[in-house]
DNA sequence: TAGAACCTTGGAGTGCACTCCAAGCAAGCG
DNA sequence: CGCTTGCTTGGAGTGCACTCCAAGGTTCTA
């Protein structure tokens, strides 16, 4: 568990997700929940925690979000499928907002993100391989029935 | 999210995760949670929820886990690290203690598991495309420092 | 301008997977 | 035998990541 190493091939590209109307730049939190799958709910939970460098508001105090927000919160449900905690992700948040001298917290903080999800895809592989040899098994066994595996 | 045909040349042997003694095949729940890596607490929360095949007790009562037990906690550690519910591990256990008509049924939850952990190592290479493309910005902004990254 | 559908807040509730506790019995050692 | 360490139970508590609620203000469509 630490080889593997993974080809990134697919989707190499800038990391723009949900598709979303050209030309706009504000909008509501249930237009940003039908983009991102994330519920009114947790937007405005992660806005709480500081996972959302701060939003802007219309003028009667109502939400607006932009593009640059849409491409943030794509970022964060990468992050979320990696099961990063959430903690982190805020912590991450936070650098940005300090500016310029946490750049090379940031890029760490990355590195080791990439390393903990390049572990996680050995584990899986590892698992894979259990389940590979499991499901062959009831195969063969479905040939030549006779006893039911004990596991 | 749904090819990348993942490999799995590596460890493709029998399931056993975990070194033990040998020649043993009853164990208190200390051994087994140093075997394991799981707690005494958790054994035992298992066993509750009826995700433990039926363990075995000395004549005082307390447990005493056999080879089989590590090797079905082996497999269960790994379906674990694949994030499946545990009630859906207790369900499997059901469909064992059921006897060979739910071989079928067994076979399929198998199938459908690896079906599962195909898609989240897709994922995950997704996310790590994503993130190679921000450390690859971070390096090359080092070189030419000038802007901050917006995510 | 009425009504429906949407948005706001703080705080409380949910589900999962553990994790711990107290009180008491069991096991092994000098 | 006494002592320490380990094991037993039901039930309560924890941490995470949401998820929902009530009461009220806003925006849109007819």
């Amino acid at each position: 568990m630490e080889s593997t190493s993974a080809r990134t091939d697919i989707c190499a590209s800038a990391p723009r997700a949900h598709p979303r109307p050209a030309g706009q730049d504000r909008y509501t939190i249930s237009e940003v929940a039908a983009f991102t799958g994330l519920t009114a709910h947790t937007l405005r939970w992660y806005e709480r925690i500081g996972l959302m460098p701060h939003v802007d508001r219309s003028h009667t105090g109502q939400r607006r979000f932009t593009n640059r927000d849409l491409d943030w919160l794509a970022f964060v449900s990468k992050l979320r499928l990696t099961g990063m905690p959430v903690a982190d992700m805020v912590r991450y948040a936070e650098l940005l907002r300090e500016g310029d001298h946490t750049f090379e917290e940031r890029q760490q903080l990355l590195e080791a993100t990439r390393r903990d999800v390049r572990n996680r895809i050995a584990e899986l592989q590892g698992t894979l391989a259990v389940l590979d040899f499991k499901i062959d098994f009831y195969a063969g066994a479905r040939r030549t029935p006779e006893r039911g595996l004990t596991t």
